[in-house]
DNA sequence: ACTCGTCTTTGAATCGTTTCATTTGTTACG
DNA sequence: CGTAACAAATGAAACGATTCAAAGACGAGT
């Protein structure tokens, strides 16, 4: 018995047929007790493993979930991966993660992929324009979920966090601290970040003599942080922004380090710093890190429950669900 | 178009037969030029999705692989797993990813589940026994990697790191320092950290005069470290130890959360502090935080090559590769 | 003894691919 | 013109589960 027995090895074993034993194994109430004890003897004893191949292509669809996230390594997706996870477990369904690293054509190969597992819907939280993929997914029958973007509710449901009001908050707090000249750090080619940067400019334009520079970092990394950190300390000290609001805590945490390093920038007395996500390390930086906190676990959580109301309605209600950020405030922009 | 296009239909649509739409996705060589042309205008005007699991049913086998890890929002885990996708990917395969989160009811949850799917292969970092589930899985011809936990290679491959040695690099380092009376700070009924501990009571019984005391955490994450550094900070100056080891990142930066939090303790003044994976965050930290580095990249990858390796031979030819931790010294033992 | 109803069990049909032995078509060569 | 050689296309038979109409078993009621 090296290789799997099927289902029909555990009929002719058990010397009942092949619908019995797959009533034992989805309906038992059908079966009577003494064929069914046969059978899960027989079960047991060739090591019958039900192959979800067969079952899925006679079912039409599978029991997973796919999840396209930007980056599983950014503790806010995999927050956000985990707790969609638990929700569909609880469910019955499996969640499968891809990650698209930012990238239009890797999106789009798990994209693909999912599409050839028939999976029973997608949560993505997409980088470029997938408008007309997901109109061609929900016309397969494929309900689709956007995660942390706003969707048109006529296409799809999504959730999602207010991003700008995230921005507002995070350089309303800057300048209620007194500064004036700020800096904003990210990618703004990304909708998210832009938004953030928006709801900042939204801030500073409400306070007379407040400025806020963008500077485009390379990415949303550590790494991208701590470079433009090291330009930021080049500077002459005049020239330096007085607070600096990065799009995510791994950029805030990489500016800190290039700034700390050196020694000769203080934080926040010289340069006040927040970040953004509220990630677990946030807390435990060199200087802890006040952040804007997002609600990962409802973001996670809320996604599964309408992809499970799409599910219900055939893809013809979509919801949008907007959650609040809310403003962490620690050291990094404390009693400056 | 509502639903999904199959074969068939592509088949009837362009003229052909069955098999010839098949070959025309699996061997275009055979196909003239002129039907494989027909077939693909029909394929795209069908919008035809190749149904996966009927191709894997036929096949027998998935081109997926199945990761099983203690915890994927530890970085450590989450690196591995990043590592693995992309040389399965090389491969054509994809890597699903399943969270045990160190339950043993969970881990065979997911076993059963990469089971049913027939999964080309399994990547495990087991939390309990699992070697008689492996023996089951390698008959049935499913053949599994041990990752971070050397096997028995009569059994099966494995590919991890040496803990023993790690752990005799951390304590050896901070003895070097003049330190004697050191703890360690980890969970020890997982064998990994039982490794380490091992490892470091070595290198202090080769100091005359030198102690290790050992602080059973409650799990290896930020909050447990909190914990047990708010224990630390409560004891008497006298009684506090010269040096703590902790047998991860996160746990580190947790006791260095409570250490420098009241500011009572100066790290590494007062007690020098390492921790063990070198996360991205561990040179972020209040304190840049001395590690053991681990190769992560080479653990994802090199489980991936073992996997195939065991493929080609049929699950017979077992190989078990183990790689060297690295001291990586900052600022949370420096110069003291 | 016969019918009816309930509870079990049966086994063929089905899902959408891939495979492969055959058939059909085409060209080249004696 | 016949035929060998090769290329291209065919279509039925798997793969392993689920489903469901139909058959079988059994007891109760008349």
């Amino acid at each position: 018995m090296s290789q799997t027995a099927s289902i029909k090895d555990v009929a002719t074993h058990a010397q009942v047929a092949v619908g019995t034993v797959s009533n034992v194994l989805n309906y038992p109430d059908r079966v009577s007790q003494r064929t069914k004890e046969r059978v899960l003897k027989s079960i047991a004893e060739l090591g019958f493993v039900r192959n979800d191949a067969a079952r899925q292509l006679r079912a039409g669809q599978s029991r997973t979930i796919g999840l396209i996230v930007l980056d599983v390594g950014n503790p806010f997706f995999s927050s956000v991966a985990r707790a969609a996870e638990d929700a569909a477990t609880a469910l019955g369904s499996v969640v499968l993660v891809g990650d698209s690293g930012q990238d239009a054509s890797r999106e789009a190969h798990y994209m693909d992929l999912f599409q050839e597992q028939r999976v029973q819907g997608l949560l993505i939280s997409p980088v470029g324009d997938v408008g007309e993929r997901i109109d061609t997914l929900r016309e397969r029958g494929v309900p689709t979920v956007l995660v942390d973007e706003l969707a048109d509710t006529a296409r799809c449901s999504s959730v999602s966090v207010d991003d700008q009001e995230g921005g507002y908050l995070a350089a309303k707090h800057l300048l209620d601290l007194g500064r004036r000249r700020l800096a904003f750090v990210g990618t703004p080619s990304i909708r998210q970040v832009a938004s953030r940067l928006k709801g900042a400019q939204r801030a500073v334009s409400e306070v007379d003599g407040a400025s806020i520079e963008v500077l485009d970092s390379a990415g949303q990394t550590v790494l991208a942080g701590r470079q433009l950190g090291n330009k930021l300390v080049e500077r002459s000290p005049d020239d330096r922004p007085e607070a600096v609001f990065c799009s995510n805590d791994l950029l805030a945490l990489g500016v800190m380090q290039s700034l700390t390093m050196l020694r000769t920038v203080r934080i926040p007395e010289d340069i006040a710093l927040i970040g953004y996500d509220d990630i677990d390390f946030a807390i435990s930086a060199v200087v802890p890190l006040s952040s804007i906190r997002q609600p990962t676990e409802a973001l996670g959580r809320t996604a599964i429950e309408l992809l499970a109301e799409e599910q219900e309605s055939g893809g013809t209600k979509h919801r949008s669900v907007v959650f609040t950020p809310e403003l962490v405030v620690r050291q990094s922009t404390a009693g400056a």
